[in-house]
DNA sequence: TGTTTTTCCAAAGCC
DNA sequence: TGGAAAAACA
């Protein structure tokens, strides 16, 4: 990374030699409450740590008496690591995190106070929906309606604003099941309780309540903490933000870096209004703006900064670069989404030629559908790529089994993991008999595991049943036994073997089934760097990432979301169209705001390219298996004209302007599969498309274009036809504009000659 | 209880 | 279109 220009004079502290004057502010203002607006580029990173060391190395305070909160993991790793280098000693003891990581730590310590056991569990989002629907299920209520999900996210966003159930307003229970919601959230966390289990939300609303009813434990806090950081202050959420307010009533120090113009995370409950109020939060706060950005050239730093302009109520930041102008930003439009994908493949063919590496070069889509079509055309073009965001390891399904039994060995009342693999593999305990477990646990209040011990004891079970219950609780006592003593990944290979779970995956024949064994000696491999099986859970359970692999020379393709705080040399910003980007459920949703968020993420992408932005969109894209005619991106007539180099088709043509219907697409040139994508442009009916699609894929198993029927035909008896929803068949009887159809796989029906094609090529 | 067919639905993704 | 879950079927 350049340097700044002018460098502040401080010869006492050598650290501050390559910082610029308000990096050196940033640092230097160790006391009292300080807000650091960094904007894109503007090593942020660089300060955070220097500020650490600082402190450290004047002996301000000892390591234990820092508090650091990062927004994930890795950044949480990559700064003890940069500390550690700085000050050249290895740091312990202090506390660096998540929020979430942090939280937890300190509710482990208190657990008791807030009706827990400290070896609780830490449920995903996966779980809880499922403890969720269960309640749901319980209550009667249409869990198609009324979705489990739908339920699920309510409540996380209450917890975001740290709303236990009896605070919540009247106002704000919503309609969720005509105004069950509340008592669900209730019922919710009554269940939480007894399965000694804590949600995400959790981990901060309960250390709010434990701060609350036990003074005593804050001020130990308080008086442990001399001094606060955190970071990306612009996407924590109301709970984080009382945490932090409660935590840094002791020593005041508290500093939080951020930038308004970065916050894309308000769907999941983060609060703009937290870094635009610091000041009032904290009277006294200076502030500081790191505004020189060493990391894009003049063009594209220019038409970021033109469109994060039309945002109203920023704290108001100008970015500015010595690094000169650079290349314009190339926009380019395309046909459909095929053609767009495949312009930016013979793009990134032409950067590596001159030179660039593919790990310099990054996709940011706006939804991760928009994937797709990048890795077939890279596919074709053997161009290696990496997705970021798939699955992660921790979701497959086969590693959340071996969890869930690590989880029960280590914490019987956890229901959720019983259930999963209560029958996994096969043991002949199917959705009957788990119900009448579940009516018998709510019964006598007990937990999935502890009612299953009991009604073994009794003959209310089939024998079979019986046995087979009497001998998984056997197992699960006998490997509880041996995890004293045995080491955990140890205990993980017998269990899986005991259990006959990894042989039900050596005995399926389906071609993943490899893959999956191998993950399974992935995870027992990785369990070995930890020491013991609850500190591995903690560490499943809040750093859900995929394990790296190798750093090979590759294409990025990630989301916009997932881009921020990384930067590439050339970076392809594809689908600039209304509604994939502004994206149209955040503005049906969330009107203004959503597209001022909108607007913000297309700021973070923009300013994620270093030298080299090609921004393009397409006429037309097929989404969720249906072709959809686009309009522009407003985002496109937002951006500079004196700043673009303006290569769309909408240019070259009579008009300049973008709005409106002002598109101009020529369809590809080129012979082959142009052709049949033409003739599909022309039937605009999704329907008979869709009838189309299915149909050609059941003559040959590729797609077949087959040219539309233009108005209704007559048919014959004896004539094969295809309906889009009986499948093939032979007309018996045709009258009028009705049929009665022997179909092949449905019995004869009497339908609507409309509704049918004639099957093309049958016998 | 296990397997196949049908139906439904679709953001972003941190911990 | 394609994956997951529910429903229908064996």
């Amino acid at each position: 990374m350049a340097q700044a220009p002018t460098m502040t004079e401080q010869p006492e502290f050598p650290w501050l030699q390559n910082l610029n004057e308000a990096q050196s502010q940033a640092v230097l203002q160790t006391d009292g409450p300080v807000l650091v607006l960094a904007g894109a580029g503007t090593g942020k990173t660089r300060v955070l740590t220097t500020r650490l060391a600082h402190i450290l190395m004047l002996g301000k305070a000892r390591p234990q008496e820092l508090l650091a909160v990062t927004f994930t993991n890795k950044a949480a790793r990559e700064m003890k690591e940069r500390v550690e280098s700085m000050i050249n000693h290895p740091t312990e003891g202090w506390w660096l995190g998540t929020f979430h990581a942090l939280a937890a730590r300190m509710l482990r310590r208190h657990a008791e106070l807030v009706g827990l056991n400290s070896q609780f569990s830490i449920l995903d989002t996966d779980d809880q929906e499922r403890l969720i629907k269960q309640i749901l299920n319980a209550r009667s209520i249409d869990t198609k309606r009324w979705t489990p999900k739908t339920m699920a996210h309510l409540i996380s966003r209450w917890k975001d604003r740290g709303w236990l159930p009896s605070k919540i307003p009247a106002a704000q229970s919503g309609d969720f099941a005509n105004g069950q919601a509340v008592e669900i959230y209730q019922e919710y966390q009554d269940r939480l309780k007894v399965l000694n289990a804590v949600d995400f939300g959790d981990l901060l609303l309960l250390c709010l309540d434990l701060f609350s009813n036990n003074a005593d434990v804050l001020a130990r806090y308080h008086r442990q903490f001399k001094y606060i950081l955190v970071d990306e202050y612009q996407d924590t959420n109301v709970a984080q933000y009382l945490w932090l307010r409660l935590l840094a009533q002791g020593h005041k120090n508290i500093c939080c870096v951020g930038d308004d113009d970065q916050s894309i995370y308000g769907w999941r409950g983060a609060e703009v209004g937290n870094i635009l109020r610091f000041e009032k939060d904290f009277p006294g706060a200076a502030v500081v703006r790191l505004e020189c950005n060493y990391r894009s050239s003049g063009h594209i730093l220019a038409a970021a900064s033109k469109v994060i302009a039309y945002n109203e109520g920023r704290l108001g930041k100008e970015l500015f670069t010595n690094a000169g102008e650079g290349e314009k930003v190339v926009l380019k439009s395309a046909w459909d989404g095929e053609e767009e994908a495949r312009q930016i493949g013979e793009e990134i063919e032409r950067f590596q030629s001159k030179g660039t590496s593919l790990a310099d070069m990054a996709i940011l889509v706006r939804a991760s559908f928009q994937m797709r079509e990048f890795e077939e055309r890279f596919i074709t073009l053997g161009i290696p790529y990496r997705v970021i965001g798939g699955p992660r390891f921790y979701e497959r399904m086969e590693i959340r089994d071996a969890l869930a039994y690590l989880r029960v060995v280590q914490q019987p009342d956890d229901d959720l993991a019983f259930e999963r693999i209560i029958n996994k593999p096969k043991r002949g305990i199917g959705d009957a008999t788990v119900q009448m477990l579940y009516t018998a646990a709510r019964a006598s209040g007990r937990s999935l595991y502890r009612a299953t011990e009991a009604l073994v004891q009794s003959d209310e079970l089939r024998p079979k049943v019986r046995s087979t219950l009497s001998a998984l609780l056997n197992d699960f006592q006998r490997w509880r036994d041996m995890s004293v003593a045995t080491p955990h990944p140890e205990l993980t290979e017998i269990l899986l073997d005991e259990s006959g779970y990894t042989t039900m995956w050596r005995e399926e024949k389906s071609p993943d089934a490899q893959g999956r064994l191998e993950n399974l000696k992935e995870l027992i491999s990785a369990m070995g760097e930890f020491e013991n099986l609850p500190s591995f859970l903690e560490h499943v359970s809040l750093v859900m990432e995929a394990i790296e692999t190798g750093g090979e020379d590759r294409v990025t393709i990630m989301t916009l979301h997932g881009a921020k705080g990384l930067e590439f040399d050339v970076v392809f910003l594809p689908g600039w169209e209304e509604g994939v980007f502004p994206n149209q459920r955040a503005l049906d949703e969330t009107g203004v705001k959503g597209l001022e968020e909108e607007r913000r993420l297309a700021y973070v992408g923009i300013t994620r390219a270093r030298k080299h932005l090609n921004i393009s969109y397409a006429g037309r894209r097929r989404i969720h298996g249906q072709y959809t005619d686009s309009l522009v991106s407003r985002f496109v007539e937002e951006l500079p004209k004196e700043h673009i180099d303006d290569q769309s088709s909408s240019s070259k043509s009579n008009g300049s302007d973008y709005g409106g219907f002002g598109f101009n697409f020529t369809p590809p040139q080129d012979d082959g599969p142009t052709l049949e994508k033409r003739k599909w442009g022309w039937q605009s009916s999704p329907g008979w498309q869709r009838a189309q699609a299915r149909r050609a894929k059941t003559i040959d198993g590729k797609a077949n274009v087959i040219p539309p029927t233009s108005k209704p035909q007559a048919f014959n008896a004896g004539d094969r036809v295809f309906h889009q929803k009986f499948g093939y068949g032979t007309v018996l009887e045709f009258e009028g504009d009705k049929l009665v159809v022997g179909f092949d796989h449905s019995g004869e029906k009497r339908v609507m000659a409309g509704f049918v094609q004639a099957a093309q090529g049958a016998s």
